[in-house]
DNA sequence: CCGGGGATTATCT
DNA sequence: GATAATCCCCGGC
């Protein structure tokens, strides 16, 4: 209800966060920051520690691969700080940021959060009887443990339903953010091994087998 | 620790 | 009818 309270520190990412060109820029800086859902009467938040980004239009990997435009996609092409959640393998919610303007789909799917707030509302969406390391980890665990599905898409993140907040402390250095590859994606040719991933080193949310 | 395969259904061809 | 920006479990080593 009064975000603001709960996070008196920090304030919401502006417009001018999302309001540029390079999208791969803008999932690097994603790290860290705070996602915060405000769904069926409750605050659950966590710190993004994995993104991925896609190109508007030239990535074989995006949804919106040369201009492809359909009634899924439709919110990619939303102003920049526009939520588009859509329907994986007919169950999974995924959550991305879309950036640039207007009418550029350029899109940073939130692949994994590490919990902050409502911790209890967590447990009971995703049916864990504890916390552990599994339950934002992933863009589905994300979606099912912050209360997202695909009637969140096409919000504005500065509003309260769902929105991303600077995290109040000094931004994460360089060397602490790894890259690589996304996650999922094969199919899409020469473009499946752009280094459109970032992640917070060493963090045990982060998707995918542990790198030794 | 690592890889394979099934679950489950909205979406697109 | 085929596919999918995933997840979880299981078996093998």
């Amino acid at each position: 209800m009064f975000p603001n309270l709960i996070h008196p520190v920090v304030k919401k990412l502006p417009l001018s966060f999302y309001n540029r060109a390079d999208v791969v820029q803008i999932a690097k800086e994603l790290i860290g920051k705070v996602v915060v859902t405000h769904i069926d009467n409750v605050i659950t938040s966590g710190r993004i520690v994995e993104t991925e980004a896609y190109v508007a239009l030239v990535d074989k990997a995006s949804h919106s691969y040369n201009g492809k435009r359909t009634a899924r996609n439709e919110h990619m092409y939303a102003a920049p700080g526009t939520s588009y959640v859509y329907i994986c393998y007919g169950m999974h919610q995924m959550l991305n940021v879309i950036t640039n303007k207007e009418g550029i789909p350029d899109a940073i799917l939130i692949r994994a959060v590490e919990p902050i707030e409502g911790m209890d509302a967590m447990l009971a969406r995703t049916g864990k009887p504890k916390p552990d390391n599994t339950i934002t980890r992933g863009p589905g665990n994300v979606g099912k443990a912050l209360g997202i599905s695909k009637t969140h898409s096409g919000l504005l993140l500065l509003d309260d339903v769902l929105s991303i907040y600077e995290d109040g402390q000094s931004r994460i250095p360089d060397e602490l953010i790894g890259s690589s590859k996304r996650i999922g994606i094969d199919s899409a040719g020469d473009d499946a091994l752009l280094p459109y991933r970032f992640y917070l080193k060493g963090n045990p949310f982060v998707s995918g087998r542990p790198v030794k």
